[in-house]
DNA sequence: CTCATGATGTTATTTTATAACATCTCTGCG
DNA sequence: CGCAGAGATGTTATAAAATAACATCATGAG
């Protein structure tokens, strides 16, 4: 599976008015980052706008890319790992390990067990807080002594839209 | 947390006789692809016993070097990475995502839900192969209507070992 | 206003992975 | 055996992802 380099339109099956989700998704940041003392810069909230700019994880050099557009003149990969790893740190983004890419977390502030079910068909992730794969995992560690910090479930499949399409 | 690339020695805290369980992967894997009549060539087979030797995931470009070392000559990296998705597709080897390394298989011709746990201590990754976990994964999943073909658990945290050592 | 801290810019480099094509080497079959 | 063809390996080049080191700029506390 490759990851999206496509222009930044909405997931197809998205049944959903993503401008809304985005702009809700930046008004959250603003929040979150004044209520922490965190300096949501523009910088970094154009990149949290570019990672947001569908469900689909995005690679770094895809959000390059865009920015370098829209400022017509080419930006350094630098520009854009820093404003990630500040919006990974605030919880605002996640990494999608398998695949090299970032995408928007959808209730910042929240837990952060980070689960995703990774859809090979339209490439969205959809983010999921499942308390059972987090206490199994949790259980599971215990039971052997190892005391966990951070979980990564990614779990490669075929969501029930792109099911549906393809019968 | 970086990947090992010093010298391929046995995990420090393994209790354990390594040299057997290096022979005793190489063997299961001769056997499993004698089984199946898949060529474990002389270079795969190499290959698989530098991933074993250690149980900390190990970086391509370390396999490589180790194996340059050995002949006294450069490799390709190609040589390496198509060794390793023999390997990974015959289920010997394991890619660790979140490290972009390669560990050895615990139990191939088994289950394979791919479940790490990761020490930040050590390096070690231990797999484990959790009942709860894959069925909490796949409830999950199913309740939201995605078909899951591969579930990738990959959990950082410390091992026991490292944690009594650093109490 | 000033200064210290944190953010961004710039250039270069490292690490990880793949593409395209040539050559070799087994293995089955005549 | 010897040959054909598939699969394995070699070779060269390049793409993709990430970081290092250092300079400059901006912002907010005092």
């Amino acid at each position: 599976m490759s990851i999206d380099t496509a222009p930044p339109t909405p997931t197809p099956h998205a049944r959903h008015d993503h401008a809304h989700c985005v702009a809700d998704a930046l008004a959250r940041a603003d929040a979150l980052c004044a209520q922490r003392g965190a300096r949501l810069t523009t910088l970094r909230r154009r990149v949290l706008e570019l990672v947001w700019s569908s469900h689909r994880p995005r690679g770094a050099y895809a959000i390059l890319e865009d920015l370098s557009q829209q400022d017509g003149k080419s930006t350094a990969p630098l520009t854009v790992y820093r404003a990630l790893e500040f919006l990974v740190e605030q919880g605002l983004v996640h990494r999608i390990e398998s695949l090299n890419a970032y995408v928007g977390c959808a209730s910042p502030g929240a837990s952060h067990s980070g689960q995703f079910l990774v859809c090979e068909g339209c490439g969205d992730a959809a983010e999921i807080d499942d308390s059972s794969i987090r206490t199994a995992i949790e259980s599971a560690a215990i039971a052997r002594g190892f005391r966990v910090q951070r979980p990564t479930v990614e779990v490669r499949g075929v969501c029930k839209d792109c099911q549906e399409k393809h019968p």
